[in-house]
RNA sequence: GGGCGGAUACCGAAGUGGCCAAACGGGGCUGACUGUAAAUCAGCUGGCAUACGCCUACGGAGGUUCGAAUCCUUCUCCGCCCA
């Protein structure tokens, strides 16, 4: 790849919100290649992760799929685990109800971050670090002294804390530090490139340069990449909000959550967590889009990709299969939970020990609505005896057999 | 430290003594249509109960009242203003 070809790559997916800083970036980011290439060494790569949940969806996939890129072409990538930082909290999460979590709990999800996380990105050459191995040992006085390089002024100009500041809602100090704790990692890293969705820009590209500058060392240059929508293609993908993905289930629910997301997610779903090319993609947008392939067979071909990647080839023929059988041509699942009925059951007592229903009178509501059926028969009497053997299923997607 | 305002279900937001399991919007679920797309239509969205109904819930704890999300006391948390 020619430089400008690396810059295109590197740059894909990238959002800053505004397009001059987007050049500029761009800018930056050439003329950084140019001058590792003329000194013949990689670029430091970066991307800070909280630990805060074991379980990682498709949206946390997104900068770590940017960093294989860099791995690719052979720069020199590390996986920051932010230790230190998870105990105080990004005020760009919402989620205050978060609870503290100890620091083996912290540990604990770092280690399952890390080897879902080595499903992209390469093993051997991936640098793991930790924040708290520097910010744990700051003193008062150097705390101090960093802020003294920002004004609140400045922070006041990211939207996140402008909004809350306007709307009387709580803004926190230690959120301000936050914002430069990040800075910090980068000088400590001395990052050449630090990546991180769109909500990281200011923590990146305001706190992170201006720190790195102050300190005396070249500021990092900032890839913020496009926030992934989750599976209602809308809102940004999140495990509180119940529209992720996660990757480390089970493939076939993966599949199917890959077909459920809108026709028009497909192509950042291509942008962001897909191992395609900006030429491929832009081939296969242009194929659906042009009508020469159904929408629905492209977006089989993107759910395909998606699962491949995490489960490999033959789960997600498997998992395919499955969603034609039971989606498209309404049959059902290869495999399914079994439950042993019991003498005396009722409907309602069979669904709720079957655990098909999260309580009986959201079994009587389902009963009522018409989603429960027996073999393909609706069952509509929640109190007559379960009429016997067969495969039970509960709306679309829920079945189990009886026995 | 003083004054004022606020906390309601998954989220936002009404309600300000009985008609409140709590309007409305979003989300989610179910059904119709379909390509588990979009758009649209109908319904559901605390628990228990065949049912009458009962229980738990409007930040926590007490109290007033026949009756409280609504009134009082106090505690916790948040915002604003003054210092």
């Amino acid at each position: 790849m020619s430089i400008d070809e690396q810059v295109a790559y590197l740059m894909q997916g990238a959002d800053y919100g505004d397009e001059q800083t987007k050049q500029a970036m761009a800018g930056e980011l050439k003329e950084r290649l140019l001058e590792a290439e003329k000194e013949k060494r990689p670029l430091k790569v970066y991307c800070g992760y909280d630990p805060t949940a074991p379980d990682l969806h498709l949206g946390h996939t997104v900068t770590m799929r940017k960093l294989s890129q860099f791995q690719e072409l052979g720069h020199e990538v590390t996986f920051l685990i932010g230790d230190f930082t998870t105990l105080v909290g990004d005020p760009s999460d919402k989620d205050k109800l978060r609870p503290r979590l100890s620091p083996e709990k912290v540990s604990e999800n770092a280690n399952t971050y890390a080897d879902q996380a080595f499903k992209i990105l390469d093993r051997d050459k991936t640098i793991i670090k930790h924040n708290a191995e520097w910010l744990s040992k700051l003193t008062f006085e150097d705390v101090i002294h960093i802020s003294s390089n920002f004004t609140v002024q400045q922070f006041l100009t990211r939207d996140n804390f402008a909004k809350r500041y306007n709307n009387n809602d709580p803004v926190y100090l230690h959120e301000f530090f936050y914002a430069w704790m990040q800075g910090y990692d980068a000088y400590m890293l001395d990052a050449d490139v630090q990546v991180g969705g769109t909500d990281q820009l200011f923590n990146i590209v305001t706190a992170a340069r201006k720190l790195m500058s102050a300190l005396g060392k070249k500021p990092n240059i900032g890839i913020t990449m496009s926030i992934l929508p989750g599976t209602d293609g809308e809102i940004r993908m999140s495990k509180s909000l119940g529209n992720d993905i996660p990757i480390a289930g089970d493939p076939k629910d993966m599949y199917g959550k890959m077909m459920s997301i809108p026709d028009k997610a497909m192509g950042i779903f291509c942008r962001l967590v897909t191992r395609w090319t900006p030429v491929e993609i832009v081939n296969f947008e242009a194929d659906y889009s042009s009508g020469k392939i159904h929408p629905k067979d492209a977006k089989m071909k993107l759910a395909r990709e998606i699962v491949t990647i995490y489960h490999g080839q033959e789960e997600a023929k498997k998992a395919e299969a499955e969603f034609v059988r039971v989606f498209q041509e309404q049959g059902q699942p290869e495999e399914m939970d079994e439950y042993k009925l019991k003498p005396g059951q009722s409907l309602l007592d069979a669904l709720e020990a079957a655990k098909l229903v999260e309580s009986r009178s959201q079994a009587r509501r389902m009963i009522q609505q018409g989603a429960v059926r027996l073999d393909g028969r609706k069952l509509d009497d929640p109190h007559a005896e379960f009429p016997g053997t067969g495969v039970l299923q509960v709306g679309k997607r829920h079945f189990i057999r009886i026995i």
